[in-house]
DNA sequence: GTCTATATAGCGATAGAC
DNA sequence: GTCTATCGCTATATAGAC
């Protein structure tokens, strides 16, 4: 929360510092979880008491809150400045995406440990989870049936029902690659999965 | 643990109260995943008091432990009891398995839960979680090699990679699932994938 | 085998001074 | 905006009586 004080010094102390808090938090989350990770661990780490933390954000469900939202925003900018990926393009791009991510396992680890963190009762970031597997499902299975419109697909395609698979793989593939790196290829195994999906869509392959 | 003391009288009542603790230790975990459950909760629920559940079980570690033991224990029979499946009929008897998963929801909880919070720092289950994917990664892949053997299968088939695929598949679609029960309608969307994976397999398909 | 009582530690959040 | 001090609560685990 700024302050209209902040606001006329030019408030890039207040920002900076909200900014780091909000990095380690991140990395908080992603190695302990939700309810495994304290405010006082966090505030110790970005250099200040822990009520001196929650002046920042007044509880540590809205921190969690803040923590999404910039990742969510940060992958969005990430990807749409990669390219605007309209009907097929769209699953060569998310090959791209799962590159990248073997290359951040911590973000990899914030994702699956919130989200299945999400499934247990009462947890805080419930709505978010929900509401994130709906927005990328819609989001594939869009460019599925711009592509089916176009005449790049074979005629047939449920389109809901691919993107719900290519998501869920996804998910299922980051899991096994976190806890055994070294036995799991995430990137060569997706961009299998994918080709194959190609070979199978397209007209008369 | 039992003495013998129990021992010589039976030890029915000692071990039916193990049995009802590992029970609701079971839906507690699913519910709340590790970090979340509470001892004394299961305590009061299970009819005896926190240092009294701590007699049975030594440490909140131990009862996971025993937790996740039961599970595997229990899975194998079942599997195991429906038949001993080689070769591509492994891949139906899945199916069957993801089936019978979208009946007992709390049970897939437990899983979804138990794994995911296991990439976090120091978790107690990490082990098992690793392991758990090992054994099903070979179980799945050994069946394919077998498939393959005996000619059911196109030669060029990377056993290994098709394996952590369709385990990773079966996960993913729990997670959402588990999220959003009336979309992601979980055995249609697997055995589809099934499906599509034996058109492919088979020779001269 | 189970209890009460308690040790010990950590948690998130608030009050109020500066 | 940040601090110290503290409240109120919950947690796991142990001691010792019965």
């Amino acid at each position: 929360m700024r302050t209209s004080t902040d606001r006329r010094r030019g408030y890039a102390s207040g920002d900076a510092r909200r900014e780091r808090i909000l990095h380690i938090a991140t990395q908080e989350f992603a190695e302990h979880g939700y309810r495994g990770t304290s405010l006082a661990r966090v505030a110790e780490r970005a250099g200040l008491s822990q009520p001196g933390l929650l002046h920042h954000f007044r509880t540590k469900e809205q921190l969690l809150v803040a923590v999404l939202e910039l990742r969510d925003q940060r992958d969005m900018e990430r990807f749409f400045a990669d390219e605007a990926a309209g009907g097929l393009d769209l699953l060569t791009a998310l090959v791209r995406v799962v590159e990248h991510n073997s290359r951040t396992p911590e973000l990899v680890r914030l994702f699956v440990v919130l989200t299945s963190e999400a499934v247990t009762a009462d947890h805080p970031a419930q709505d978010w989870a929900r509401a994130r597997y709906e927005r990328l499902r819609a989001w594939v299975a869009d460019a599925l049936r711009r592509a089916a419109g176009a005449g790049e697909v074979r005629p047939g395609l449920d389109a809901d029902a691919t993107a719900a698979r290519i998501i869920a793989l996804m998910d299922g593939l980051q899991t096994q690659w976190l806890l055994d790196p070294d036995a799991i290829d995430m990137p060569a195994l997706f961009r299998a999965h994918i080709d194959e999906l190609l070979a199978t869509l397209r007209p008369r392959a």
